[in-house]
DNA sequence: TAAAGATAGATGACATTGTCAACTATATAA
DNA sequence: TTATATAGTTGACAATGTCATCTATCTTTA
């Protein structure tokens, strides 16, 4: 009855999107891989998120982040500023060319995204995230 | 309006999948890793296929599949038969080693996907296949 | 048919992503 | 105040993926 469909779904899809942006990326010469651009978006969005932080959203363990985060500021993409309430830990931010960057990468990546969906109904659209959110959810949540 | 949420949504499923196998496989001790079994299950499924088959079916390098297979080979889960029509390439076919492991993984996969989808309706689960299609073919047809 | 180009697979080198264990410095709880 | 937990770093390494080059074989075509 099933075959494990939606495993190889995902797969397929994670690879596919991966390839296009690391293409992308090279293309147009940004220095960057596609967890540099996943940390880095986080870091823009929410202002004082840690390393820590980080690696928890993304499930990742501390190491690849701390190293992640180290090689963007080595590029003088973000930088770090003391946590006033813990001195163990540093809130991550945007320098202004951190920030410059960020632009392009949002404009690409939604571009990108926009091409992904193209043709498909918004509802279909819909589903498909509640459904992936939901599939993560079931397989983290016990175990 | 769009937030490339949809590639987030894939990454982090696809991730959360290739971490719940990676501890299945560890639990059950069977000393192979996630590209493995998808490897060895596309062999057992389509008897005469050969390294290139595999590399473009999940599109990816042929020295990539060239390691994959040979590893398979060592573990003696796989044997090459030549192909009378091409001394260049070799059909690749499970031992019996290789079928009966196949048929752990294959209940180990098809329980893990039975987790997944838990209380998610049938309707939403094809389309959620559906569109994970399309995404992926959107983003390869063009580029 | 002979030479030229294409293809299957192997191999070396390397980048990216991910994991684990041990360590330092700080924070929190007993 | 001692014990324990946490943030981040570092070393070592495994898994995944890419690129370029080489061989043996095929296929095309001149």
């Amino acid at each position: 009855m099933f075959k494990a469909i939606n495993i190889e779904a995902t797969f397929h899809l994670a690879h596919a999107i991966k390839q296009e942006l690391s293409s992308q990326l090279e293309i147009q010469n940004l220095g960057i891989s596609p967890m540099h651009v996943r940390v880095l978006k986080v870091i823009g969005q929410t202002h004082s998120s840690t390393a820590m932080d980080i690696a928890g959203l993304f499930k990742r363990d501390k190491a690849q982040i701390t190293r992640l985060v180290n090689h963007l500021i080595d590029q003088e993409l973000i930088t770090k500023k003391p946590n006033p309430n813990d001195k163990r830990s540093q809130f991550l931010e945007l320098t202004a060319t951190g920030e410059a960057l960020q632009k392009k990468l949002k404009a690409l990546s939604d571009k990108m995204e926009n091409r992904m969906i193209e043709g498909i109904k918004e509802e279909d659209l819909e589903i498909f995230t509640q459904v992936a959110q939901q599939m993560k959810n079931n397989l983290i949540d016990r175990s």
